[in-house]
DNA sequence: ACCTGAACACCGTTCAAGT
DNA sequence: ACCTGAACACCGTTCAAGT
């Protein structure tokens, strides 16, 4: 197994190269969505098609090292969260974060929620780092009795997910309405 | 303007070829979704691929004729809702079932969640349509006091596409589930 | 009027040949 | 050790040539 995120033991041509498509692709998928040319990323990388792949075997190795920080981020944030007064405004403005960060890029729900279900994705990990942190952001907020209990946290993210969905389509707006909905339907109920 | 799908006037053997294309589309983006190779359609069709053309000029077009059936289906039954004995109940039904539909086939809440917003897609005319009856159920069930007064009809749809969305990837169970948490979110409050 | 398939411009992915 | 690009098998889409 090597380390594929391995830097000093790198010749510094192949460094440079592997930094230049990351930096690439995090304009391009940002752009195009999650599934724009992986050509067109090693044609404005400079770079060979083949140097692509020698670097990143998949899409989703490519995708992993371009959404690794975001995701860590979210996961950090959550973790932060549990320290806020109120259990369940922390958990609620946490999903909207992660919401309007997946409507930032295009496929970015669909590749999330994809990694999350096939543990042999390579976004796996990271993925499931973060919804553990919201998950203990959920639980939190059900012992406080301000989010039913009948809720668990994947159907919560898989929500969030679907929010970011919608924005791709019908915009942040809407979106945020809709998220909204679904906050007042996790509220305890009777 | 041609009506595409004129029949009487067709040269025979063309009114053969737009059928069985019609036929096994209807089969592939069913098991591929709404995605598929068009020049798959083609071959199984046993048809040249300018011939697909010739018939459907776009993807949307295809997928217009192929779902037209389905979306003129939703719109009958939300009409036939409007009869029944609780309008809030109807109308969760009616989602459940658009969900449902959604479901079935990868792609679909995509292609209609698009439609409405596109006007110049061919799939906007059936969509529309489908919306304006369900904008009919949603409008009684909130004269009825049943359903909350600050959410309006697109919002709804883009939320029930979302839960049909959210099924190609965490299954029916799950969406299920969230389609529940918004029928509560959507019940009048306070 | 309609059908066909070659043609063009793109993909993703692999791998022999080069340095 | 790494880079390159040709090669292969696919696309979507158009259009000249055929019946």
């Amino acid at each position: 197994m090597v380390e594929p995120t391995a830097g000093a033991e790198m010749r510094a041509d192949a460094r440079r190269n592997r930094e230049n498509i990351l930096a690439v692709a995090r304009e391009v998928f940002d752009q195009q969505g999650t599934e724009a040319s992986l050509r067109d990323v090693a044609r404005r990388a400079g770079v060979g098609i083949g140097t692509l792949y020698r670097h990143f075997p998949t899409r989703d190795a490519l995708l992993e090292a371009v959404l690794r920080n975001g995701l860590e981020n979210m996961r950090a944030a959550a973790d932060e969260a549990l320290e806020a007064s109120s259990p369940r405004e922390a958990l609620i403005a946490w999903l909207q974060r992660f919401s309007e960060r997946s409507g930032a890029c295009r496929g970015f729900p669909a590749s999330v929620l994809n990694a999350l279900v096939d543990e042999q994705s390579e976004l796996h990990a990271s993925s499931a780092a973060m919804m553990e942190a919201a998950t203990r952001l959920l639980a939190r907020a059900q012992e406080a009795g301000e989010i039913r209990k009948d809720v668990d946290a994947e159907e919560l993210f898989a929500a969030a997910a679907a929010v970011g969905w919608v924005a791709e389509y019908s915009g942040r707006k809407r979106a945020e309405r809709i998220l909204g909905l679904l906050g007042d339907g996790l509220a305890t109920t009777g």
